[in-house]
Order: C-alpha cells, then structure tokens, then sequence
DNA sequence: CATATACTTAGCCACATGGCTAAGCATGAT
DNA sequence: ATCATGCTTAGCCATGTGGCTAAGTATATG
C-alpha cells in the first residue's frame, strides 16, 4: 500500500506491542538505561534493543549514550499525531452519526404525512 | 510477552496499516460494500478481505450480510480504549515531567541560599 | 435452468517481527 | 594490564503479515 503516513504507521505499530507499551510506562517514571528496562520483561538484552530501536525510530523515546550506559527517555510529544488522528476520525464519525440522525427524523417526518 | 492488553494491542495493530486507516476513513463517509471498500485500494478482493477481519477482530468495524452482499460499518466507541491509553499516558508522562521541575527548582533554591 | 455477481476459502510467496545465542566492542574498576 | 559490565552486532528460527491466484459457494437475474 502507498505510505500516505508512514509516521502514524510506525507510530501505532510501536504502541501495538505489549512489551513496548510496558516499557514506555516504565519510562514515565523516569529515564532508565537498557539494563534496567530489560529487568521486568524478562526478555534478552537484545531482544529489549530491538523494541527499543522500533520506539526510537517511532519517535516515541530518545536515548544518548553516556560511557557504556545508554539512557533512554521519553518523548511526550510523539504521542500527538496519534491523538490527532483519533480525535479526527471521531469527529469524522460523529458527524456522520448526526447526518444519519438527521435523516431518519426527515424520513420519518415525510413518511408519516 | 504476557498479554495484558489484548484489545490494546489488537486495536493499534489494526490501526497500524494506512490501507486500513484508509478504509476507516472511507467507511466514516457511511457504510459500505466489501466491493465498494476495495475498489479505492486498487487491491484485490481476498487481500481487502483480510484487511476487513483484522478491523472486525479489533472492534473497529461491524458486518452484516444481507442476501450476497456483505455490509460494513463503522464502530465509533472501539477507539476509545486507544484514546483512554493515550491520554493516560500522557498524564503520566506529564506528571513526571512536572515533578522533575519542582524538583529542579528546589534544588536551585536549596543550592542558592 | 443458466449465468453473472459478490463474497469466501485455500494455499502460495516474500518479507517482517519477535524471540534467542554467541561473539564482539567499549568503558569503568582493580 | 586485566577483568567485569553494558551494550552491540550477527545470525538463526518460528511465526505473522500482506500481497497474490485459483477455485468454491451462495444469491440474484434472465
């Protein structure tokens, strides 16, 4: 399929995995390096780089390396494009709801007399 | 990783692919036809087929088969559950943000006198 | 009944994803 | 200089995803 928005596509699917979200409110606590991210999923160093990495590339955390140790924080912003796509479709939604509602009182109306 | 959030993951998922965005746009015009949904995508039939059980499996969407035709429409409340995570992670992260301030600021008053 | 329409199912293919181990590299501690 | 720590890279494996074609089923329509 075209890539119309390929932002709001890395974005959902960084969001679609659990161990991600998890990590992703770990990291509202604070910023926390890789070990320590990698402690409460149980999941292999590597492994916890690779969902790192798709949340970096999502936008999602930020991470500088300082020594051996490589921090990693949260982007508050990057959840905005999300947000703003949801919101959209519920009022895209929405409206359409009403037009429909107001059809149906105008059918009724014509109907009945 | 342990499935916490089923719905959660199954809904960013279904929300992570612009063609089924695009169909989620295209159904908030009115319900529609499977045909009809994937005329626009230039796909074919078995491939928009896919498309549509994946939004059905999430909650976003609802079919009805009406004599050969299979309808489809929107379902406005399934986002909720994604916008509810969203903003409480933006809570949280705000939160964090804020306390991280008062904490800065008090260590420069402490420091400073 | 015959044929067109609208899905549906089955199955193939290439590539992505999420997990792992093993080995490498850079830095801090002794 | 040596060793431990913390990340990184490479690469394997099973499964999932997104596309397709071909063939099947069910319902209108003539």
């Amino acid at each position: 399929m075209a890539k119309h928005d390929p932002d709001l596509s890395l974005l959902f699917h960084a969001l679609a995995d659990p161990t991600r979200r998890s990590i992703l409110t770990r990291l509202a606590e604070g910023p926390a390096a890789v070990t320590d991210l990698a402690g409460p999923t149980g999941l292999r160093l590597p492994t916890v780089m690779r969902h790192l990495s798709v949340l970096e590339e999502a936008g999602l955390i930020a991470t500088t390396k300082d020594g051996r140790v490589r921090t990693c924080a949260i982007r508050p912003e990057a959840l905005e494009p999300a947000r703003t796509w949801l919101d959209e479709q519920r009022a895209l939604w929405e409206a359409r709801l009403d037009r429909l509602d107001a059809f149906v009182t105008n059918v009724m109306k014509g109907g009945n007399q």
